[in-house]
This record gives C-alpha cells, structure tokens and sequence, in this order.
DNA sequence: TACAGATGTCCGATAAAATAAACAACAGAA
DNA sequence: TTCTGTTGTTTATTTTATCGGACATCTGTA
C-alpha cells in the first residue's frame, strides 16, 4: 500500500523536475494545492482519485506513468519473519515469500508437506494459473483427469480453475516452490 | 474525476458479481468496509490510493483492470458550450473539442484562423506529436527547418518539441483540426 | 548590505473518506 | 406462518485528505 505512495512520489518528482517546474507551477496547472503535492512528491500522503486524476490531466501524462515503480530498483525479502499458514494439522505448511502485488499479478511461496500430507483447493476463480517447481521428496498433483507424480526437479504448470490436491508421497519431508498468477 | 469513479464502480461490481461474492466477501477479503465498497460500487466514492490497493490486492488484480472504462460505450461531445481560448485578438481562436484525458492520452481542437492570423507556440516539454488536418482555406506551419503549406485536404504530422509557428496564407477564413499526442 | 522574488515546508481549519454498527429487505427452511 | 441467516443500505463517529496562508530558506540584484 505505501509502496504505491513511494511510486507516486517518484514519478511525480522526476517529472517535474524534468519540465523545470515549481511545485506552485504545477499546483496552477492542475489545481491541486502545494502543500499536498508536497506531501505527495514526500511518500507521506495518501491521495483520492480525484486528486491523482487532476495531477495526470494538468500534466497530460497517463496514469501509469504515475504509478509506475522507478526502475532499476529492487527489493529484498528477508527470510526472517516470512508469515506462514499452517494446514493438515500443521503437517502442510504454506510460507508466503512474495505476497500478491496489483503491479505485479503474481505471488510466490514456498510449500513443506509431512509425510502422507494433503492439501486440496477449492477452484480458484478464473484465470489462475499455477507453477510447482519441486526441489524436494516427491509429491502427487491432482486436477479433473490430471494426476503428475513429481521428482526433485521436476516442474508442473496447470490451470487452477477446477479443485486440485496435493498429496505427498514419499517417505521424507516434501519441498516446493509455488507460483500463483492472476488474470 | 467523476469518470474515474464510474469505472471503477462499474469494474468493481462486474468482478465481484463474476465471482458471487457479496460485500461482506470483499470487505473481508480486501479489508475494507463494506459501507465504503457499496459507495464505491454505486460511483458515489472518491477513495484513495490505499483503498484501491487493498481491493486490487485482495481481489488479486491489477490496477489497470479496476480503471479501465466499460467497453462498449460512447460518449458524446455537444457543439454547445464547448470552451474556447483566443489568441492574435480574437483571429485566431482554439476549441477545444475532446479535453484532454490521462486514460486516453491525447487531446483534440477545432481552429479558425481569420486571414493574415498568426499563432507561435513555444516548444513543449519531451515526446509531443502535433497532428494537423486542413479543413478550410489555407495555411503554413513552421518548425525549425520545416516549412510547409498546407492546402484543403491536407494533413501534417510533426513533433512539437521546438518551437513552432502557425500561419493563415489564404485570403479568407482557415480551419483546421488538431490532435496533441503526448508520451 | 538590503531587498525582492521564488522556492519548498509547516500549521490550523475544514471538508470528506473510512469505519463500525444499526437497519430494512428478502430469502429459504422448519 | 415464524424464524434465522444473508444481503445491501443507511447512520453516526472517527480519522484524515485537502486547502489557504504563514513561514523559513535561498537565490540574484541593486
């Protein structure tokens, strides 16, 4: 959520200062007042619509030049604090790496099954589109007539429109590595 | 402004009506009130950033599918009150037919130039493109090294990030449409 | 130096966005 | 019918986005 602040912040920023203009030069031409847009260009605002909109209209730029991240840029998830949602009584463990973000349309996790471990999913709505990649034990995907039996290395991609399960079959621990991506 | 409210009302509703869910579902699901997303729904709403990023990401979409307007709609620009700005005492007059609008990124004006009637425009800022279509009479259009007349009929396609010059040449009254680009 | 203009920041007042809770309308089930 | 749960709407209250104006800082100029 503030990450869309910090976006706003820069874009708005860089391209003022690319057109030479003042903070009272841009609050004339789109009727948004200095003070906010100060706050806006500072990440410390959080700003209507309507605002957003008389700042793209008075500068002719689109919207998602607006909300654009400033590229080059990168980010780091520290394997610390990584919230987690525990299911089968704790024996199937979801770790959520990257949490789901509106710019990017996807979101990654890491899975641990126990031994005989199952996990079954609802049909996601739509266009969901799932990626396992397993990195160790064994485990056996099943969707509608789909039934993958997957190795170390192994990778599935699958349409998650209709229920699935996950089922561990090997003797040890079951690592893998999910992508959900949306739309 | 209000535009952006009715897109959002309209693609808010069709996407939670798509998936069966009720308000109490999205209120759960994105964190916000569930007063505040009928407002939204009913285009009565002027939410902020955060609000559109904790529905967007808690519906699991992008920015871009919860601003898009409606397909399949129009729109319709009445002859009537629309504003215009005079230049050269009232000889050359600028109309401005489609207002500029961040979705659609360009902008559009009806012009009539009285005879002898000259207009300057100083360079605009970065990748604007001048599109002109001779309507009526006759007229000359410089920029840097680029001299060109136009005649009925005729139209010119430029870059307006140096300064550029339009002239009327003709004896009587000239019209032009004209079409800003921007990005 | 003093001055004037321009720039970004800060502050109090006000309008409005957001919430929680109460409410009415309606459904299906006993 | 009555009851119970689910739906969307409305109301009252809190929170905050926005504005106008005051302020401090820094120019360049006389």
């Amino acid at each position: 959520m503030e990450q869309m602040s910090r976006n706003l912040a820069f874009q708005l920023k860089k391209i003022r200062q690319q057109r030479h203009l003042s903070l009272d030069d841009v609050a004339k031409a789109t009727g948004v007042s200095k003070a906010q847009l100060a706050q806006i260009e500072k990440g410390e605002a959080n700003p209507t619509v309507s605002t957003i909109w008389k700042i793209a209209a008075g500068m002719r730029i689109s919207f998602s030049s607006l909300l654009q991240p400033p590229t080059a840029h990168y980010m780091r998830f520290s394997s610390k604090d990584v919230p987690h949602v525990d299911e089968d009584e704790g024996r199937y463990r979801v770790y959520s790496i990257i949490p789901y973000n509106p710019e990017r349309g996807w979101e990654f996790y890491k899975v641990e099954m126990e031994p005989g471990a199952v996990s079954r999913s609802e049909a996601h709505t739509e266009g969901v589109e799932e990626t396992v990649m397993l990195i160790k034990g064994q485990a056996v995907i099943s969707a509608g007539d789909m039934n993958e039996l997957l190795d170390e290395g192994d990778t599935l991609v699958f349409s998650g429109h209709q229920p699935h399960e996950y089922r561990n079959t090997s003797e040890g621990l079951t690592i893998f590595h999910l992508i959900l991506q949306y739309k």
